[in-house]
DNA sequence: ATGACTTATAGCATAAGA
């Protein structure tokens, strides 16, 4: 079975790349985030042709996630149990489902901004939910993972110059902390394989020309359970997808797992 | 070639992204 995350930065704006993608890398399973679009929006009869059920997270402008299934589409959770406020509303940000013999998370973490800003420390509490909110799942005999757009480079090696991201959001140890209690209830990071150059990074920035430097950052993760990790048979980012025309600036990382 | 931001919005500049 073939599990991916994606950050498509708009669904709307991406499905035709997101419909040839699905269908030339053979995409059982994928986690989307971004999908900036309210549900009316959302190209469920599009990606239901494709032969994909949906399970959308989903109120408009901002956020969005999703999980497409062609293996089957059970037990979706909308949203997250627990999960903080800001500026008043629960924003969509987690969607799960049980897809062919996993459970998977989609999940969009908040950006967080600046480390003085209120998103922040609402970043900070939006983990601290999600931690509480997987850990039986995580420490079941399921495989079960929590996979999307953290918005945490969990290590300097993830991003192409720490000297620049020196008081920035993505990098802090009470970010990183956060991960490594995420971490706790029984996941582990499956690091992928880049298919050029030595960092699997995940996402470059749109400006400046970020990705032909590959000044890129590795912030989009795949934490498993052991049932999971122990299935895992091969795990890359697709960087061709953040190629060319219409790109978004994350690329899907692919994982490849033995599960019938 | 991978190429100098992109997206959605009761818009025409702004907020957000990271």
């Amino acid at each position: 079975m073939r599990i991916a995350t994606w950050n498509v930065n708009s669904i709307t704006a991406r499905l035709p790349r997101l419909l040839a993608w699905l269908e030339s890398s053979g995409t059982d399973v994928l986690c989307i985030q971004e999908t900036k679009c309210t549900l009316e929006q959302f190209p469920t009869d599009a990606l239901r042709e494709a032969g994909y059920e949906s399970a959308v997270n989903a109120t408009g402008r901002w956020n969005g996630v999703a999980v497409l299934s062609r293996v089957g589409l059970a037990d979706v959770v909308t949203g997250l149990p627990g999960g903080p406020e800001y500026d008043g509303v629960q924003e969509p940000r987690a969607v799960s489902a049980t897809c062919g013999g996993a459970r998977v998370w989609s999940v969009y973490v908040p950006n967080g901004r600046e480390v003085a800003h209120e998103h922040y420390a609402y970043k900070l509490r939006w983990l601290g939910a999600l931690r509480e909110a997987v850990a039986a799942d995580a420490a079941g005999t399921l495989p079960f993972a929590v996979l999307g757009d953290y918005n945490i480079a969990p290590t300097d090696e993830d991003v192409w110059d720490p000297a620049v991201f020196e008081g920035a959001t993505h990098v802090t140890p009470a970010e990183r902390d956060a991960l490594a209690a995420l971490r706790g209830t029984g996941l582990s990071d499956v690091v992928p394989r880049p298919l050029k150059y030595d960092r699997p990074y995940s996402y470059w920035d749109y400006r400046q020309l970020a990705f032909p430097k590959n000044r890129g950052m590795r912030i989009d993760l795949v934490y498993g359970n052991a049932p999971f990790t122990a299935a895992v048979k091969d795990s890359y980012v697709d960087r061709e997808e953040r190629k060319g025309k219409g790109a978004s600036d994350h690329a899907p990382v692919v994982v490849d797992l033995d599960v019938r």
